[in-house]
DNA sequence: CGGCGTCTGGCGCTAAAGCGACAATGGGTC
DNA sequence: GACCCATTGTCGCTTTAGCGCCAGACGCCG
């Protein structure tokens, strides 16, 4: 939490955001004066599940992994929330606590607005209105998309799925192949499978498979998609009847 | 779709919805005053997947049954709209079209608010904002919850907190035993099974041992829970382990 | 009353996934 | 370089769920 004030990439992400680009200079603009930077180290507690709603929030840097700990003590993971990706915002209206855990992955700076500075933003722009009701529709479609794959989609299906949406969202190009591209977001296999509630063994399985068929490369470093076409075919697998 | 009024049950249960009773008497008022209603019969088509998103609706009698069929033709459902709740609004919003098929659940009312009508509503009644917002921030818990369930809880598991569920919602006191409550809402095993994404023969199974257990009863009239309690053990199957 | 269609209950086989275990790898650190 | 520890890659066993199939129950209708 060293330096109160936003780098030019992280600026850059902020701005980039497909939602907060959406607003109109003006809001933007009183958004962001009263915002105010947290940076955060690797595995930190950005907040815990339970907590009161004090502040709506944005990644700037990193990555926010958004994670619940299930009574049986199993940890599934929500998602990762990328940079210009703003959250935080359902507790606020509907003043109950916080459902989730939200902890830095990597090096993480977030952009924060304390609840009542919302408020007001929120009383001097009814455009605001109309955008977080434009947030949360997508959100709801997300999450009904998310609910349909869980119920009829097998794992590899899903997983084939989720890479795409990382080599979508922290994708970078390749350095030896421009065909390629590297998920920028360091994700231990165990970690993945948290993310699509399955286990590690399995998710370790599929990727091999997927290895073997040439659709992606597992290096140290991280995944990389050979063929998005490939994983787009995987990820369509209920056709292959007979 | 005779009669264009409602009866007397029907705005009862319009007016004992939650959500509906927590708005102000006159935001009431100028939503009736504009709405329009609908009458279906058992299996009807509502409205499709695909379809662009026309009005704003509430269940007043019924049940409306929102489902889509996935790519494999498999049929899952997402939830039963009870009397009182209000949908659709969601492709209003972000302006995209339907995501789900809705059909009637045995002779359904519906009430309906043209978009421009609800726009207008929208723009003369900012409380209307904040209540859209606190109905969507409840429907993304909700989801959030469900996804966490469907990634974690055993069909045994999830299938006793949907009866719970059910009988919360649809619930009428048994004749016989006032500690027994009755589901009033007829659903076939397959039905059930289609809600919670799950084979009919696995959800008959289930049912059957918890029958056993006389959590349950099952009658050709529906389903009767016999236990709560029992239930909600189940429910919580995961501290079982020996 | 007989026949038909839908729903329920139950069996057995197969497929998918979880889980414990363990070896191999490979970076960091002292 | 030696060691430690986290991660990856694999087995094999067990559990859970899907699915085809069929028998009985029930209700409806001609």
């Amino acid at each position: 939490m060293d330096d109160p004030i936003l780098t030019i990439e992280e600026r850059e992400a902020i701005n980039a955001g497909r939602w907060f680009s959406s607003l109109s200079p003006s809001l933007r603009h009183d958004i962001l004066r009263c915002a105010y930077v947290k940076r955060f180290r690797d595995g930190d507690l950005i907040a815990a599940r339970g907590d009161p709603p004090e502040e709506w929030v944005a990644c700037a840097k990193g990555a926010v992994r958004v994670s619940s700990t299930s009574i049986s003590g199993k940890q599934i993971t929500l998602t990762y929330v990328e940079p210009g990706i703003w959250f935080g915002d359902v507790a606020i209206f509907d003043g109950d606590r916080r459902t989730h855990d939200a902890y830095a992955h990597g090096e993480t700076t977030i952009l924060c607005v304390a609840k009542a500075d919302f408020r007001k933003i929120l009383a001097t722009h009814v455009e605001l209105y109309e955008a977080m009701l434009r947030l949360h529709a997508r959100r709801i479609r997300q999450l009904f998309g998310l609910v349909e794959d869980l119920n009829t989609l097998p794992l590899r299906a899903r997983l084939a799925k989720q890479l795409l949406h990382l080599a979508r969202s922290y994708g970078v190009p390749s350095l030896s192949n421009n065909a390629e591209v590297r998920i920028g977001l360091q994700l231990a296999q165990e970690e993945l499978a948290q993310l699509l509630g399955a286990s590690r063994q399995r998710v370790n399985q599929e990727l091999k498979a997927m290895e073997r068929e040439d659709a992606i490369r597992i290096e140290t470093a991280g995944l990389v998609v050979r063929s998005r076409e490939a994983l787009l075919r995987i990820s369509e697998t209920d056709l292959e009847k007979t």
